[in-house]
RNA sequence: GGCAGCGUGGCCGAGUGGCUUAGGCAAGGGACUGCAAAUCCCUGUACGCGGGUUCGAUUCCCGCCGCUGCCUCCA
């Protein structure tokens, strides 16, 4: 049975979801004023690895992750470029998604937007002001925290010790710091949108609220994202449905930082906190393995070498997958690999055992020609969302028309000849192999 | 200042009160090969420092040092 963490109980729990055989997931997805960088990239291979498992293990997943499409860095990069902010967004959207394929991360099953729920938004924060649990100032409504039962479940801390740490604020109408706004009154040439206490724009913790809620409705099983967002915007997340007396996530479910040792970063590796960049230097599956490798509430340092390092094991994979491909069709996997997967991965997603498994069960399929286990590292592959290269490449007949010229010369041990000819290749940038079914080449 | 976490072999990164003490990369040796490549086999170097508990600690407790994240927009 599968077990989680749940950062509101502080502890591994088992996991149960209210329906039988279903899963509802809700998780904070990204505001979209920018490329991504390497912390949305392991932010989403974490949801991505959540559902792949989950659906492996005979869950109906339904996966909700919403568009943060208004924030007053959207609003400030349109003013910059003097550009509509819908541009900015729709553009950055666009990319988003892209990049995420590159990464072969599984599309959500619902795809909500901020811009497409502020009448909801409106209402829930009319509802809030009626209960008068949120108040009026002269830039906004806040939602007054001491009201709600139970603030500071997420922070894990009391009222009195998280409103010594917050800053000071410029704000002096609000009644305490830790009160946060549910609404923002626009100011001259800001996008708004009417609503009974003024026009303007929802504050950033509502839309998650209200979208979950809408989509998955109350109670839903688990609710994800970064553990940046534990506190405050998880923690207001929650203070809303709670301040509305609705219940709320069952199960928190939250990822440690991608770090990067800024100076050591910058220079051996260029601007690759781009995420984009980084899957242009280095194959994305490397950087999925890399953050595989670790576990998932762990930080992770990306650097040049580690993603090399982890080159070489997608390689390592990739030759097992030339060697196996086609060949496991109808093979029942190997039940001790995968029963060692599962337990490792029931076990809060113990990746790096997960992982350590599939090499494993690809050694000892390389060892003996054991399909079985070979089946089994496919298998593990899949849901890690690893996905194996097995298909030869197309190599150009120019090329092929080589390597048979240098069968030929093997054939008449004609070393010198066949040595010129893989040198010729190898500086083409081919790979070649000799196998016994003779002069093999792929790229390299 | 408050909260949370981390410090493991050349590097990345698991794990455990004693047992053959993950896995990957790199290094060295060997098998295979015309030579390679791929693959397989073998090998080395470990648990930040100081105490304590214990028959025994890398693993538990205390202190110290160092590092990180959050407390403000943030995946």
């Amino acid at each position: 049975m599968l077990h989680l963490f749940d950062t509101a109980r502080g502890a591994v729990v088992p996991f149960e979801p209210s329906t039988p055989g279903k899963v509802s997931i809700y998780a904070c997805g990204p505001t979209v004023y920018g490329p991504p960088h390497l912390g949305h990239g392991r932010n989403q291979v974490s949801y991505d690895l959540l559902r792949r498992y989950l659906a492996w293990s005979g869950f109906e997943v339904t996966f909700v992750s919403n568009i943060t499409d208004i924030d007053d860095k959207i609003i400030e990069r349109a003013r910059n470029e003097e550009r509509p902010w819908q541009d900015i967004t729709r553009r950055c959207e666009d990319v988003w998604f892209q990049g995420m394929d590159r990464l072969g991360i599984l599309r959500p099953d619902h795809t909500p937007h901020a811009t497409g729920y502020v009448d909801e938004m409106v209402a829930l924060i009319q509802r809030l002001v009626d209960r008068d649990v949120a108040y009026a100032t002269s830039d906004g409504v806040y939602l007054d925290v001491s009201q709600v039962e139970g603030y500071g479940l997420l922070a894990h801390g009391e009222l009195d010790q998280l409103r010594s740490g917050a800053r000071i604020e410029a704000n002096e109408e609000k009644r305490s710091p830790l009160d946060f706004a549910l609404w923002k009154l626009a100011k001259p040439g800001e996008p708004s949108w009417p609503a009974p206490f003024g026009d303007g724009r929802p504050g950033w913790h509502t839309e998650c609220v209200v979208m979950s809620l809408d989509l998955l409705g109350e109670g839903f099983d688990i609710h994800a994202g970064g553990n940046d967002l534990q506190f405050p915007h998880h923690e207001n997340e929650r203070a809303q449905a709670v301040a509305e007396g609705k219940r709320f996530a069952n199960l928190w479910f939250h990822h440690g930082m991608v770090e990067i040792d800024g100076e050591k970063m910058s220079k051996s590796l260029g601007n690759v906190s781009n995420l984009l960049d980084l899957m242009d230097a280095y194959d994305p599956r490397a950087f999925r393995l890399l953050v595989l490798r670790a576990h998932y509430r762990s930080p992770i340092d990306v650097s040049d070498d580690s993603m090399r390092d982890a080159e070489a094991a997608i390689a390592r994979l990739d030759g097992f997958a030339r060697r196996f491909a086609g060949r496991v069709d109808g093979v029942d996997a190997d039940p001790a690999s995968i029963e060692r997967f599962r337990t490792a991965m029931d076990d809060d997603l113990k990746t790096p055992t997960a992982v350590a498994t599939l090499f494993d069960a690809v050694n000892r399929a390389n060892k003996d020609d054991d399909l079985e286990a070979a089946a089994a590292a496919f298998e593990i592959a899949g849901v890690l969302g690893l996905e194996l290269r097995g298909e030869a490449a197309s190599v150009p007949d120019e090329v092929l028309a080589r390597a048979r010229d240098r069968d030929e010369a093997r054939a008449a041990k004609d070393w010198a000849a066949a040595d010129q000819i893989r040198d010729e290749l190898t500086a083409a940038g081919w790979v070649v192999e000799d196998t016994a079914d003779g002069t093999t080449v792929r790229p390299g």
